[in-house]
DNA sequence: TCGGAATCTACTATTACCTCA
DNA sequence: TTTGAGGTAATAGTAGATTCC
């Protein structure tokens, strides 16, 4: 990888912000939730180096932010919205609280059913004291939640409600996976991009290094020679005034050798000196 | 229409359990 | 059998957004 390969990728070095549309089948990459609101910011790593590596506000591919009124709904949908909910919060875990709150006296029987049929977990927790119990994947979990989280890195409460069902888990604990995962996405492509930023580093670095080496060089033959000797003949035009100069060339022959060597020519150099009168 | 309370989701940091070498 | 490391489920705290009164 030369230093163009690098470096000609539109990286800014320092932390920008790309809004490149990603695929949302991209494995490693934090993709911004459908469900989230617009203005909810997140940190994204794209994963996608080229052409740049950012560090910014999450992208403009989310749904808009799922309003739910559960006074237009039926009373169905209120429960499975319910059912959603963090078990471990002591309260409602939806918008419209206060509605929720009325639901949950309506149907906090089927959520009980819900939470006990849904959880290899609960019982166990509900006899075992409290302690602390870890949850092990099953591998067909695993895969239909990596699969999943292959869609959509972030779920929406139907979605979550839904997957919790096909897993016979809690919605809660497919929340925290969820939740695990981005962290773990975000961690390794924080990876990715350090060891990027570092080969940037040491590839400008080297760059940086040539260059310094090659201004001394240019200042030492500055010193040993006049100016003029060295400067490439295409950015050296004889002075107008000067052209006739050298032996009685006449302007032809000026501009057939307009090196000529004459006692004190005017050169100058168009780019610093543009003017066309001497 | 505005402000505050209640509630939600998502995030980060951390803890604690579990497995394996 | 013990132990340390790594993976990861779970928890706690926080911020921003939304809804309702």
């Amino acid at each position: 990888m030369g230093f163009d390969d690098i470096c000609n990728t539109g990286l800014v070095l320092g932390l920008g912000y790309t809004a490149a549309a990603r695929d949302s089948s991209s494995p490693c990459i934090s993709k911004p939730d459908n469900t989230q609101k617009p203005n909810n910011k997140k940190l994204i790593f794209t994963a996608n180096f080229e052409p740049s590596l950012t560090l910014g506000l999450s992208g403009s591919d989310q749904q808009p932010y799922k309003k739910i009124d559960v006074n237009k709904g039926c009373h169905e949908e209120a429960i499975d919205l319910y059912r959603q909910a963090s078990p471990h919060s002591a309260v409602s875990s939806f918008s419209s609280g206060r509605v929720v709150k009325r639901e949950r006296d309506l149907s906090s029987d089927e959520v009980e059913v819900e939470e006990k049929l849904s959880s290899r977990v609960s019982d166990e927790d509900e006899d075992g004291a409290n302690a602390r119990k870890k949850l092990r994947l099953t591998k067909e979990q695993s895969a239909l939640l990596e699969e999943s989280f292959k869609q959509h890195s972030t779920l929406n409460p139907k979605q979550k409600q839904a997957l919790a069902r096909q897993l016979n888990l809690r919605p809660r604990q497919v929340e925290v996976w969820f939740q695990n995962r981005r962290a773990r996405t975000k961690l390794k492509q924080t990876e990715v991009d350090c060891e990027f930023l570092k080969k940037c580093c040491e590839t400008l670095t080297d760059e940086n290094r040539r260059l310094q080496k090659e201004l001394q060089e240019l200042k030492a033959l500055k010193l040993a020679q006049p100016l003029y000797m060295h400067m490439p003949a295409a950015t050296l035009t004889m002075c107008p005034s000067c052209e006739r100069i050298g032996g009685g060339v006449g302007v032809e022959g000026a501009s057939k050798s307009p090196f000529s060597m004459a006692p004190k020519p005017h050169f100058y150099n168009p780019f610093t000196n543009p003017s066309a009168a001497c």
